[in-house]
DNA sequence: CCTGTTTTTGGCAGTCATTGACATCTGACA
DNA sequence: TGTCAGATGTCAATGACTGCCAAAAACAGG
């Protein structure tokens, strides 16, 4: 509740965010591989050594957040009304989630613009997804009572999932113009079509 | 055609398995991270330098053929008759591949725990699992024509590449015991519930 | 079998990511 | 102001890669 928190929790906060900023800025210039975590440190007034007591590897530095944003999608998942089919749950967590988050456009954009250029940094991408997959899984099988041996709820969260991460590619690569949610209701519609004929 | 290559690349290739060998062999008993890439070479009885010569990176080794399986997977595919329905086209191509593959299961499930017990492996694993619906995806569109911007085509490689996937780790955790093509066409049933209710 | 040519290797040095150990500095607080 | 815990900087070491050059092996022709 208190906005005023310690100096050193004010301090720590900002060291954090001037490593991002300033690892985001010369990746973009750049690009990933040129450049090396020293000058990331250089940039942010810090050693090297206190870039790692933040970030376990340079990688991370581009996720910031992503346990808690995680856990933040997990607790929405879990509050919508447990009538709520399981998709559309996740879609309207998907929602109010992006909402939440007050997503930055730009920023977005540039970040998925360094992650796509670089091929580890997709696939810890991938494995980011895969954790809201697990996430949605396991929302499912909670609110269903399914077996543990039953693969629906897991195939419920590779659609969720997959339309989560189908939609963010498209509204990057349509230069992220254009809305969001909407494009997230398009993928899910789109499985019908798919999976019918 | 012929079997008897130059000595050259007979050598080349045994080099190339004794490598794989030696490396799956030293993670499993040890673990990724503490075996180092001398002592995979070492066990080869070749340099670290020419570990790399046949690898890019100390991961690569655990996907050796990864290149020539999307190629035939994608061939695969694209041979199933037009009229199929693409998801059943993925499903019958998987099954294909599989036996073609000769799947040796304790093999593949030796990897397999190789590969779960380290994060950055995972991801690595899901950006295969990328490449793979990349084919489908790239797959439904020649075939039914579809846009670029139509999200169906998308989602269907989505659907076929989650339930191979998730066919995958169940496959895995139950001990590789059981019929994977079965468990696949398991999965792909389970999306129907998972769409509907 | 001998010899000049083409590949494949090995050895080395250098860069960069990552980590442990230890000294120093700084905010928090009595 | 003096002390303590937490944050940072320094240093050294390990291990993944890479470029470069020289030795060894496989080829091809005579």
């Amino acid at each position: 509740m208190d906005a005023t928190e310690s100096l050193r929790d004010r301090k720590k906060l900002r060291t954090r965010e001037q490593l991002v900023a300033a690892a985001t800025e010369l990746f973009a210039e750049r690009g990933y591989d040129a450049v090396t975590v020293g000058e990331i440190a250089e940039r942010a007034w810090v050693s090297e050594r206190t870039f790692f007591r933040y970030f376990g590897a340079k990688e991370d530095v581009l996720w910031p957040d992503s346990g808690e944003q995680l856990a933040l999608f997990a607790a929405t998942i879990e509050a919508r009304p447990a009538v709520e089919h399981p998709l559309e749950s996740v879609r309207n967590a998907m929602i109010e989630l992006g909402r939440a988050l007050g997503m930055d456009a730009t920023a977005a954009l540039t970040r998925a613009r360094i992650v796509a250029a670089t091929p580890s940094l997709v696939a810890r991408d991938m494995l980011e997804y895969s954790r809201w997959e697990g996430a949605v899984r396991d929302a499912v099988r909670r609110r269903t009572g399914a077996d543990e041996r039953d693969l629906a709820p897991e195939m419920t969260a590779v659609v969720a999932g997959g339309a989560l991460r189908v939609s963010f590619e498209r509204w990057v690569a349509d230069g992220a113009r254009g809305d969001l949610a909407e494009m997230i209701g398009g993928a899910f519609a789109a499985v019908e079509g798919a999976i019918r004929d």
